[in-house]
DNA sequence: AGGGTTTTGTTGCCTGTGACAACATACTGG
DNA sequence: CCAGTATGTTGTCACAGGCAACAAAACCCT
């Protein structure tokens, strides 16, 4: 359908309208004015078919500055989506509200867990935190961030090497044991769209995100606003991009791939670690001083670099964000990763790039699953159906 | 201006009537209504005020099947765009028409021209071609397709390698001396959109596009149906994708990459051949058989079964279109050459993806330059003025 | 040949949406 | 307290597409 109807310009600016809102948290009623375009009656108009919705409320202005003070519209905390990632070591639920804040956290420890025991416990926590939401919450749906490929459209993880997971349909597992909708995309690309809309990638429209865990390497990509997503969703894997002749093999079996070259657990050897979170990582490569540590900093630099070129040559971004102990890459070798990219990039697209670490720390997947089911509200504003937080027969 | 006013539903409908009319050439009104969706009585209205522009011309049915014959709709052939190739050997003017006939080429050979010269040259054979244009006949503005580093914006070539361009403004140059709008883009992107519309990509909206000719390897990609871009234009630099150590150099000096690996110049050394056109090139390379020349196609085969996985895992397209003397590696090892991606790449990316040959010859480069202006009409079908063939004050 | 059926174009009317202008409201600053 | 400025509110208006009824042009069957 490539015609558009009187009803579509409705939802289409209701649609906008939300999502300023959504990604700025509080908006005055003339900042929607001038950043829509629209006229000052429209948007009285527009505001108030989303507060019946209950999706936003206005509040009297902090006047400030000379006129009539203008009402402030916020998005409603009371609109939640779930959160759930599923990692080796743990899942993690969170809620997360329209206005983008994670009100509550949960992390239940576990060991590579099976497809059905990690919907299982997504299920429980989800029944637990579901039973302490203040009452009048409605639930949008829950987003899963998966470490693997997957695929967008129908909730089917079809590899998540880590997890041990192949074609597994875990969308709607966890859908029939909540009885909430469920959306499952990757964390990575999940993760560069939370930073676009809260993180260090904010305003920016074509943005790079390379994410590096215990995990391999994933990474996100955003062009000219829209996620880059591809036929089936399996596009973005920047990690398993080729950069050279090398034949070690990364953990999905690609030879000479970035993740391949680009190795969490050759940090842990070096340092004799066994095991470590993100930040003893990155303190132990920040104040490293002996030869062989080095020697690795910088071998995994130049694959670094080497790969960054090579996104920069496809993508032209304004920004790229790292995530992970690459961090630690960047802020100690800042200089050589820099020079190492330009080497392996056209100047043209290369000259005015940003490069910068992740901006939101341990909450960043929360918010980037939580996206997922708040896009589609977002998108039909009007006709997306909430689900009371309460929607058992409450006892009498 | 994310807000959406009424005025703007009728510039939107109109504008996807006109794309579909300009990609099909000729279509029912009945067809316009059915993948409209919107109603009759609106199509009527809308292809009148179309009729009305002058932009297509309705005629009667020939009446096949049952019920009322459906008026066709064509693009008009009184609306051209000039297209222009800068290349090494030869500058390259086309007329083509809104429904996407290539009415005209001029070939006008010439070696390595600076930007000034090739700029007089074409607008030399523009105003040759245009004065021989029927009366009545209106002008949209030029395409220019460059083979180098585009800042589509501007028009400002970056960088032309072979060309030796660096930083030179040729669209507003070529604009001043023809009095007409001019769009640059580089050449693979617009061959990309050209297979899109009426190739052998047709139809497709998710698409890597790689060409190989004497001016290394361009690439183009078009995601969810639109043009992959970047930030400033310079992004699709596919044939700068670093795929191994090698320290071998690319002819924009990067190294490891595609065009450093997968070179036209070897085979013309292994040929003996001082200079071929690419069909006498992919003819030597089909019945070639002696070792040597086998080893390299083998060799060339591998790398670019690399760069493919990679573009396979990156991008997830439907279908990878090749042009150029790569078509002969595909023919020739085509097993070898799928072999080698699902090696290099994700099994649920690379499991669908479509290999074809480019599918538009040497009009590729004209159709797609002709997009460019195309493309500002078909945006703003009411508010962009065209130009009259004779708009010089006529000899008494 | 002619009436029935099917599909499509045309016309006039209707509804809903955003623009606009006039007015009301709420603040700052002298 | 009044001028100035910015914003919210209200009623009217213009205009786009939907819709229904009718006309037109083909096919089909008897």
């Amino acid at each position: 359908m490539l015609g558009q109807n009187r009803d579509d310009v409705r939802q289409h600016n209701l649609s906008a309208l939300l999502r300023m809102i959504h990604q700025a948290g509080t908006l005055s009623r003339s900042q929607l004015t001038a950043s829509s375009g629209l006229n000052r009656s429209t948007i009285s108009d527009l505001v108030t078919e989303l507060q019946e919705l209950g999706l936003v409320f206005e509040t009297e202005a902090s006047a400030a500055g000379v006129g009539r003070p203008s009402l402030q519209v916020s998005a409603s905390d009371q609109v939640v989506a779930f959160s759930v990632n599923t990692d080796v070591d743990a899942v993690t639920v969170g809620v997360v509200t329209l206005a983008g804040e994670v009100i509550a956290r949960r992390r239940e420890p576990t060991n590579q867990p099976s497809a059905e025991k990690a919907a299982a416990i997504a299920a429980k926590v989800i029944a637990s935190l579901r039973a302490e939401l203040k009452p009048g919450t409605r639930i949008v749906g829950v987003g899963v961030a998966v470490p693997g490929q997957v695929r967008v459209a129908d909730g089917v993880i079809r590899l998540a090497p880590h997890l041990g997971w192949v074609e597994v349909p875990f969308g709607p597992m966890l859908s029939q044991l909540t009885g909430l909708p469920v959306f499952c995309d990757n964390d990575a690309s999940l993760g560069c769209v939370a930073e676009i809309i809260y993180g260090n990638a904010k305003g920016f429209s074509d943005v790079v995100f390379l994410f590096a865990g215990s995990g391999g390497i994933g990474g996100g990509v955003v062009i000219n606003g829209q996620q880059l997503r591809g036929t089936a969703g399996y596009a973005g894997e920047l990690g398993h991009v080729r950069i050279s002749s090398n034949k070690d093999k990364d953990y999905s079996g690609l030879e000479g791939t970035l993740e391949s070259l680009v190795r969490r657990n050759d940090f842990l050897e070096t340092f004799k670690l066994f095991a470590a979170t993100d930040e003893e990582l990155l303190l132990e490569i920040s104040r490293s001083n002996n030869a062989k540590a080095q020697k690795l900093i910088e071998n995994q630099t130049d694959s670094l670099a080497a790969a960054l070129g090579t996104f920069v040559n496809i993508f032209n971004p304004q920004v790229i964000i790292l995530g992970g102990f690459i961090t630690g890459l960047f802020a100690k070798e800042q200089q050589r990763l820099l020079s190492g990219l330009k080497y392996n990039s056209l100047a043209a697209a290369n000259e005015r790039v940003l490069i910068r670490e992740s901006g939101l720390g341990s909450n960043m997947l929360m918010i980037g699953a939580a996206e997922l089911p708040f896009n589609e509200l977002i998108t039909r504003p009007s006709t997306t159906s909430l689900i009371s937080a309460k929607a058992k027969a409450p006892k009498a």
